[in-house]
Formats: C-alpha cells, structure tokens, sequence
DNA sequence: AAAAAAATTTAGATTAACCTAAAAATTGAT
DNA sequence: ATCAATTTTTAGGTTAATCTAAATTTTTTT
C-alpha cells in the first residue's frame, strides 16, 4: 500500500520534530507544524498507527517506527535533492525552492530519485547545507556549530542555516554571507549582543544575535 | 482559486477528446479515460462549469471554455517539458516517462516551467513528437501524414507516434525506429497489409498495419 | 492530594471525489 | 412516430482529511 501526500507529510514533520533523540512527539506540536487541529492529528495518528509507521499509544505521544522512519528520511531526501536541482540546474536562489520542493517531494518513483540523483552528481548537502540521505537511507547530521558558540577572533566557514525562512536567507545575501564562506568574530558587543563579524576578509559588519543564532559554521 | 489534480486531469482529458475542432465530449467518453463512472464525470462536470472552465449543459456534453482550454493547454505544456527532462537531461527511454510525467505536470508554478524551458532551450517538441504549447499557450499540432497514407517509392521522415503506449514504444526501438529516422517504403504486402520499410538506407523489415497507422511522419 | 489548567481524545459534521442503483432523457430501429 | 436501447443524470452512500465542541486524561499548582 502507498502512502497519501498527507501522511507523508506527517511522517516527515513527526522525524524533524523528534530529533536525532528520536523524542516523543506531542499532539498539539504537531497540530502548530500541520496548520491543522489537535482533533485532526489524533485522527491522523491512528491511521498511521495502524499502518504500523509510528509507536502511538493514547496520551503519550508519537515516535517513528523503522518503517515510519525509512518514509521520511526517503522523503526528505527527494526534498533536499530537488533542492539542489532547483538551485543548480534551474537558477532559483535557496530562499526560493523550498515552496516547490514541498511538491516535488511526494513524486513517487524510486527510479526518478536515483536518476536525478546521479544527475546532480551525488550530492551530499542541498542549498541551505543540509545533509541529503544516501539511498539507503543512512543520514548523519554533522555536528555544527551555532555562530554564537564561536570565541572572539576564531575562524569558521559557513556551514548551513538554521532558519530556512525567505526573509532570513535574503538578509544573508544582502549581508554576502554565502555557504563556504569565512567569517572571523572580532567582538561582540555589550550592548545588544550583536557580533561584528568579518566576512571573506573583506568588510566587516555587524550580526545581530537573531541572526547569529541561525547560522551553521564549522572550525578551520 | 487553484485547481486540483483531478479538475486539471479531467481538463486535460477533453482537451484531447475533443480534437483540434472543439468537438462536445459526452460523459461515457470522459467516464473512460478517467477510469470512473459516469455519474462521477455528471459530479465533476457540474464543478467545472461553476468554475467557468468548461461549457455544459445537461445530456448535451462538454467543450471547454477559453479558460479552462488555457488551463489544459498549460498541464500539457509542462506533462511535455518534464518528459523532455527526464529523457534529456536523466535519460530516461521514451517508454517509461509517461507515468512520472503525469504526477510532475500538477505541480503548481510558472516560475519553475519557465526556468525548466529555458534550461531544456526551449524545445518545441516532446520525445514521442508532440509539439510543445510556448508560453503564451499556442499550440499549433503539425499536419504529419500517418504512414499508411504514404505511397510505395516514398522517402519520409519519421515524426511522432499517436500510441504511447510503452510496449508500442519497445517494439519501435527493437526495429531501430526512432524519431527523425528515414524510412522509405518498398511494398505492402498483399497478403496482411504489411509494408516493407527500409529503414535509414539500412536493413528492410515488415512493419505491420497496426504499427503503420501509429506513425507520423513527413515527406522529404 | 485536591483543584485548576492544559493537553488529548471522542463525537458528530463537512468537503472532494468517488461509488451503485434507479430515474429520466436522448437516440435509433422498426 | 413509437418503443426499445443507450446515455446521462439524480439520489443516496463511502472514504480521507479536515473541522468544532464536548468529554476525558494528564500535568501543574497550591
């Protein structure tokens, strides 16, 4: 039996909310990333309880089953590879695919996937820098660092996003900070936490905590 | 208001029962190609006269409205590019793009079409032959002759195919049949209507009448 | 540990797209 | 032109995914 769009969908947001932890998910935090009801996720639940995809017992809330787990990484590796094509092969900038991509996800074709896998050259991380699974399903988050983690007068390459919202990855254009690129905290200041960051050794500015928060870097 | 999946199918489906000429499609016919019942097709037939898509009037069939021509026009065009890419740029064969073309065709944004076209160089035909709609939604189907219509002696130029049909598709490529080729008629055969073929001034084989009245081609 | 608050589930509806069976309209044959 | 056959529509139901409102369970506070 296949699975619905709409099941697909859970699975996906159950797996993103339940952490490398593999943590009890809640009815009602499922409910907020759905856009739906508490009543409707119970309902949704169930089903996929039956259909053996998530561990649900009454009031206690919900993790993935293996089985409920290979769905979801599948999807989010359809996601994060369309991403790349998108970006790469079509033009779009990353605060531009996920929308679309949030479609081309549910495409079902094991074939399509590993075509288009091997057409974008096997990549292993989608525009924003996250990690796309392998086709068998093994994804390991690497261990990033958040930008505020960072110590004065360290080094780090920009590694991803934390924040895949339009309107944070614009602010990241306009301020040139690009995936790879270097930044060196020069200090960070008293007042309102913000860190004047020095980007690709050329200007320098100011990075307010919000934003610092959000960006993904790794030592060098 | 967005149309679904299944308003665009039905859309795209009078569009093709209904030919060049705008013909009125009855129910049984729809009720057919969707693989439904004809109170189904009553059911949806209603919906899209409300939304202006098609004209109707109760036992009398359906043509479709300029909007809803423009809406069908538009599925086509995008079912044609997205086989386009998955037989040019995956490479995928002809016979097996159908299926996967059929689920990208709903996915909803102009932008990514546009972008598709330009990164296929916006081609005018698909890879079974079909001409391509451009952006506007013009689609002019080229007049090509069907083969049992060209005489003995005859040089044509292989053009396109009106069954899509997978193993038709198969058979084609194990003659060595493909578009653009040069196939020139020797004789028919008296005995089951066969024609001889020669094909690209190579090997001559037997090309039944069933297969003859699947090919488009053009004189040279 | 009881009461109040919060989270979750149940009950009963709704909508889109389908179904079967029966009724009505159209078409075709004598 | 009438009657039979065919086509189409209507009537009434079903399923997936949603909803609101009410009931229940769990958690938190005092």
């Amino acid at each position: 039996m296949q699975n619905s769009f709409t099941e697909e969908n859970y699975l996906k947001i159950i797996h993103a909310l339940s952490g490398r932890e593999g943590l009890e998910v809640s009815t009602n935090a499922l409910a907020e990333s759905t856009s739906t009801r508490a009543a409707s996720v119970t309902d949704m639940l169930r089903k996929l309880a039956e259909k053996g995809l998530i561990h649900y017992k009454k009031y206690q809330g919900v993790r993935l089953t293996e089985s409920g787990e290979k769905v979801a990484i599948n999807v989010i590796r359809k996601h994060r590879l369309w991403e790349v094509f998108l970006v790469e092969k079509l033009g779009f900038g990353w605060d531009e695919v996920h929308d679309i991509a949030e479609e081309l996800e549910h495409i079902p074709s094991d074939h399509l996937v590993e075509r288009l896998d091997s057409f974008l050259g096997h990549p292993r991380f989608d525009p924003h820098g996250d990690p796309i699974p392998d086709a068998k399903g093994n994804l390991t988050e690497p261990d990033y660092l958040i930008l505020t983690d960072v110590e004065i007068g360290e080094k780090v390459r920009m590694m991803g996003v934390l924040d895949h919202a339009p309107s944070f990855l614009q602010h990241l254009d306009r301020a040139g900070i690009t995936l790879g690129c270097t930044l060196e905290i020069k200090e960070i200041n008293e007042y309102d936490k913000s860190a004047s960051v020095q980007i690709e050794d050329k200007q320098t500015l100011f990075i307010s905590l919000e934003v610092s928060k959000n960006l993904l870097v790794q030592r060098r």
